[in-house]
RNA sequence: GGCGGUAUCGUCUAGGGGUUAGGAUACGUGGUUCUCAGCCACGGGACCGGGGUUCGAAUCCCCGUACCGCUACCA
């Protein structure tokens, strides 16, 4: 048989990292087996503006490589992937159904319905509805529509034995079928519920292996039942882990953003983007930039392969030591076996940790890639960026070296670009470095030694500044420091020598004299 | 409440009747460096609890406990 898997989002308009876990081991095991991954959206329950609300969805599944073989935008041979799309199929299997005597007409209204589940929570029961206003023939149910009521469709649960099923991730399971509720499967407008709509499709779609989360795990004989009573051959079920929150054990959620924040680790993290954001003069939308949902850490620069190989460690291990994964290794070696059975919390700060590695191991040429489209934001580069410009860049790039650690820290540097009257200074840096006693006037003497030394490179930037040190029985912490907030701004930053090449000599000396002219004004910055 | 699921350092995990319980990340200390980042070295840190089986239990069994899910005309 071949292998199909299939990830069902609903148009929520964002992508969600759990979401994203389950469709990445959804799509390796495909990739695994050579089989086919396929989009299916459920919407049954949306109206609204499905087209928009899917976009970041897909775009963020694009984003990170998890591409789908059937679905939304490339079609295949069951479209159409939208739920809303095949009330007809739905209609005629609850007919089939009906047909078979496995569901009926239900024309209890709303309060009643819910008196009888009132009155079992009373009685600290479980719930199971009495079928007092099932209509099982056609007489039953003209006289319940003659009292003007309207009917659902239910599901007639067996009401002995068990249903087993063997779990790909968490081996046998059974439950009761007497403990299962006769769940409705159509609403009294015609529309179609959830559990019948996902095993119509899982079935017309040829679906494989049903892999998703683990809230479903109970959800599962409801959807076995309505199979097997359509006479659909079973798929294979895996139900895996939920991504539990940042240092908790309750499922991610995307609208505790603010109790994360709580957390100094996820707060880091946060700030680390939203420091990004600000620095491009952009607006954190809280809607959406959230470390719980991908877009924000697109938005800030993360590397996709980076966030996939930390999805694809939380609930899966192939070893004690292997961290680092290429998409094909992952591919090579992913198996639903290896699949933990517990909930994983989702630690961002680890996930930085894969972050920094990727990034690192990038060549600068690639680093240049990732990193121009802030630039172009920040308006520092055009589109068409000119060979100067993007050696500029280049060269600011391997000098930041492994500082660089999401493609959005490049606006920490930005002052390699901007003109040498414009560029702001750190005014404690200033005060501290320029403003202490005698700086200035250490700086002043050091200016001749850059008119002069040649060439402007860091090796002979640093032969002359040594000489320059023991020329003035100084420590070399007494004028690098000063020297370093003069050209850059700030306190802290890559190699001197490194930024003063960069910045070339006449640039060196004007920022030079622009901080002496400050120190002057005393204002330590202007 | 009922049913189902889960339980190893803070976190992700490996392992599993006899191990110094391994790795990663985070954290701490020291070193290196012009700051920062990094790098190097070192360090602290875990088998949910109680019974049972056994020469021996973190591992197997039972009972608890905690957490999670389902128990919707949500998905």
């Amino acid at each position: 048989m071949s292998v199909r898997t299939r990830f069902a989002p609903s148009p929520t308009g964002y992508l969600h990292i759990g979401g994203v876990r389950t469709a990445l081991f959804n799509w390796l095991f495909a990739r695994r087996h050579g089989g086919q991954f396929v989009l299916r959206i459920d919407d049954t329950d949306r109206q609204r503006n499905v087209e928009a609300a899917l976009r970041p969805i897909l775009d963020g599944f694009r984003w990170l490589g998890i591409d789908w073989d059937e679905g939304p935008e490339v079609g295949g041979p069951c479209a159409p992937y939208y739920q809303s799309q095949r009330t007809g199929r739905y209609r005629t299997a609850v007919k089939e159904l009906l047909d078979r005597g496995l569901a009926y007409r239900d024309y209890a209204t709303a309060d009643e319905t819910t008196a009888e589940r009132e009155a079992a929570q009373r009685e600290k029961r479980r719930f199971i509805y009495s079928r007092r206003w099932m209509a099982e023939t056609d007489a039953d149910a003209a006289r319940f529509e003659g009292e003007g009521r309207t009917a659902v469709v239910r599901l007639k649960m067996p009401r002995e034995r068990a249903c087993r099923f063997d779990d790909l991730v968490r081996g046998p399971v059974a439950f009761d079928w007497a403990l299962e509720q006769d769940h409705v499967i159509q609403r009294a407008d015609g529309t179609h519920l959830y559990h019948l709509a996902s095993a119509v499709d899982d079935h017309d779609f040829g679906i494989s292996h049903v892999i998703r989360a683990e809230e479903h795990l109970s959800n599962t004989p409801r959807q076995i039942f309505i199979a097997a009573g359509l006479g659909y051959e079973l798929p294979r079920y895996a139900h895996l882990p939920y991504v539990a929150a940042p240092g908790g054990s309750e499922k991610l959620s995307k609208r505790k953003l603010g109790k994360y924040l709580s957390q100094p680790d996820f707060k880091k993290v946060h700030d680390h983007g939203a420091g990004i954001l600000a620095a491009l003069g952009e607006d954190v939308v809280a809607e959406t930039f959230n470390p719980v949902l991908v877009e924000f850490y697109r938005d800030v620069g993360y590397r996709p392969e980076a966030v996939v190989n930390y999805l694809l460690l939380l609930g899966w291990s192939l070893d004690d030591r292997t961290e680092d994964f290429t998409r094909d290794e992952m591919i090579e070696h992913f198996s639903l076996e290896r699949v933990n059975r517990s909930a994983a919390s989702f630690d961002p700060q680890k996930m930085m940790a894969f972050e920094e590695r990727r990034m690192n191991a990038l060549p600068v040429a690639a680093k240049v890639d990732a990193v121009s489209p802030y630039l172009e934001r920040l308006g520092i580069l055009g589109t068409e960026p000119n060979e100067t410009e993007k050696e500029r860049v280049a060269a600011v790039v391997a000098a930041a070296g492994d500082r660089i650690k999401v493609a959005g820290d490049i606006v920490r540097y930005t002052e390699f670009f901007q003109d040498d009257a414009a560029f702001p200074y750190d005014e404690k840096a200033f005060r501290k470095r320029i403003g202490a006693p005698d700086a200035a006037d250490r700086l002043r003497r050091f200016r001749p030694v850059l008119e002069t030394v040649d060439p402007f490179e860091a090796a002979s930037l640093d032969a002359a500044l040594q000489r320059f040190v023991e020329a003035e029985g100084i420590r070399i912490g007494q004028i690098i420091h000063a020297v370093r907030v003069a050209v850059t701004g700030k306190g802290v930053g890559f190699g001197l020598f490194e930024a003063l090449e960069i910045l070339g000599r006449a640039a060196c000396l004007a920022r030079i004299d622009r901080a002496l002219e400050a120190a002057d004004a005393g204002s330590g910055a202007d």
